[in-house]
DNA sequence: ATTAACTTGCACACTAGCGTGCACTTTCGG
DNA sequence: CCGAAAGTGCACGCTAGTGTGCAAGTTAAT
């Protein structure tokens, strides 16, 4: 289990890992032949890189965490309207890594393992949440912890089952998430004009 | 195959499909067994009453059409902000059902099936949100059909994953709603102070 | 009480997927 | 060019689930 000297093996290997992010994206239980065919590989060729299936899915996860919870640290907006935004349109950079890990997410096999990955990237919405009733720019008739994860299950609804390729996808998440936030849509069309990076490409 | 006499062989059917309906709910790909199981039954028994595990899911989504499809036809709110949270607070109602109905939504091989039952609930949806946006009670900054989806699929995510015993489930299936319509979170809690049927139980 | 309907339990063949062993071929790196 | 690393194809045993046949038991309806 020396690091592999071969380059072949290494584009391999992140060959599979990126077939595997995308095939689970679209179905948690997506097989391994499924996801060897889509790396272009034969399905026997997948256990010398890993060991089970369980192994390609816990890097898949361990992926997207790195990336979402460096997203998320990247973070500094005062306004926590804005912190939210951004976060939702950052996020949907991410789109493949997203999808995957949201599809995990309610694969009840790998629950545990990604809300454990998961947890920097909520710790985070649930501080900005707090941040945000206390300062008066999110809505209070909920609990710091319910709009969480409210906005967090409309992030996962947005991506899994909104057309990604639209080229106003990114707009919709951003609005939805605003919306669930409390804001009226006047206000968060207003929002985006300030802040016209936040549906930059 | 002509109508059965027995009085138990009736009950056990329905006993099936209700079991099928919760299990269906907590997971789509639910087996045989673990339906027959839930409904007191062996699995050898289902096959005296259905001919097909497709069988048995296709009367799931026919029974929850059903329901949905009333409650839709029910709904005359004048103020289409009324007529959404109307129809989400009703379909609370049928949580068993509209859970089940959501996670066949979520499962390619019923897709097809799902949508087809459900056509009528989707174009009454959208007939509202056309009235809505026409009479400047809904944002008008999406398509009627996408605003449309974007409201099934967020009632679809609040029922699928938010504990449905909560006392105040049914109220953020609500206010979910209302903010991805367009409203801001006073706006949506004035509109429920003033509609106090909607929260009933 | 009898009978037909219903249920049960078991065995069976079938499918899909997983993980492994092994012989063989291809291909990269020195 | 040579050798080791990597990939292929196939067979195998394993699990979990489906749908069927059949003999035997149980139970509702007349």
């Amino acid at each position: 289990m020396s690091t592999p000297t071969r380059r072949d093996a290494v584009e391999n290997r992140a060959g599979i890992l990126s077939a595997a992010t995308a095939a689970i994206g679209h179905d948690p239980r997506a097989s391994i032949d499924t996801i060897a065919r889509r790396a272009g590989l034969s399905r026997r060729a997948l256990y010398g890189h890993f060991d089970d299936r369980n192994a390609i899915v816990r890097e898949v996860i361990a992926a997207g965490a790195a990336r979402f919870n460096a997203i998320a640290d990247e973070i500094d907006d005062a306004d926590s309207r804005v912190a939210l935004a951004r976060l939702a349109s950052e996020l949907w950079r991410e789109a493949a890594h997203v999808q995957a890990a949201a599809a995990l997410a309610l694969d009840d096999a790998h629950l545990a393992e990604t809300s454990a990955a998961l947890a920097p990237l909520r710790r985070r919405i649930v501080a900005i949440v707090r941040r945000g009733q206390d300062a008066g720019e999110l809505r209070t008739d909920l609990p710091a912890p319910t709009l969480a994860r409210l906005l967090e299950e409309t992030g996962r609804m947005v991506v899994a089952r909104v057309d990604a390729g639209s080229s106003t996808a990114r707009s919709i998440a951003v609005c939805a998430v605003l919306g669930i936030a409390g804001l009226s849509w006047t206000e968060a069309r207003a929002l985006l004009e300030q802040h016209p990076d936040l549906e930059a490409q």
